[in-house]
DNA sequence: GAATAAATTTAGAATGATTCTAAAAAATTT
DNA sequence: AAATTTTTTAGAATCATTCTAAATTTATTC
């Protein structure tokens, strides 16, 4: 665990949302400003084979990358593009059944337009 | 709907695994030579967004294409990073209601080591 | 059915996320 | 502390995708 490791894991730890690799080098240069962006990427893949990081796989080119381990999935916005989590039962049992021996992770993704989106719709539409 | 986008279609329709643009774009030069990856590329997002095919976002840099609409998951070999189809029940009605009103579409990703490369790790571990 | 307008296609340039590379720095082992 | 391994760095390279502007096709109007 070096300092850039760890500045890494911190940023992505003390997020209230989910980071593009490109947001985690901003803010971890707060902390390290010499670290340098390929460090950023060697870390995070790091960190995710080390599973203390998730990588959440959506509807932009960039990936993002979560800390919880919580089972939850991901609803994409189709019109402002946001990302929130909603809770979902641990799939995880009767995943590894379906799939004929134990799964590593999963993820579901949902497609939808958000409240927010939803409300300014209704009033131009 | 062009020729070019009835090649598009034609190509991911008779696809018996999930192709990427790329793919699709040298398949449909089969059916129209001068047809150009942009066109392919235009029509992919066409496609889509009149529900007669569905974008699967893997793991891979590039994404791939599925023209079936029967609710299943997709299963990523973190190995071979092969993908597979598998069974799962139609979810959508409990998805819009945790999403608090109606969702566009979802996608159950898992990331698991398929049985191949698990035998073929058990023979030189 | 010709004239006009709108949409689509094309080839290639541009973009942008990620990976690669080779040298320097840091950490670890002997 | 010398030698070895691992990590970091800056910048170049790659590769999927998007953009652009001109050409073509399709649809609409007279």
């Amino acid at each position: 665990m070096t300092r850039q490791r760890a500045a890494v894991l911190e940023v992505i730890r003390s997020a209230k949302c989910h980071y593009t690799a490109e947001e985690i080098f901003e803010r971890a240069k707060e902390i390290l400003p010499n670290i340098s962006r390929a460090t950023v990427y060697n870390n995070l893949h790091a960190l995710e084979r080390e599973r203390l990081i998730r990588r959440i796989t959506g509807e932009e080119a960039s990936d993002r990358y979560d800390s919880s381990f919580i089972p939850h999935g991901h609803l994409f916005c189709t019109e402002c593009h946001g990302i929130s989590d909603f809770e979902v039962p641990d799939f995880r049992e009767a995943l590894s059944r379906a799939a004929g021996g134990e799964i590593d992770s999963y993820e579901l993704k949902v497609r939808y337009v958000c409240p927010g989106c939803r409300m300014a719709r209704q009033s131009n539409p």
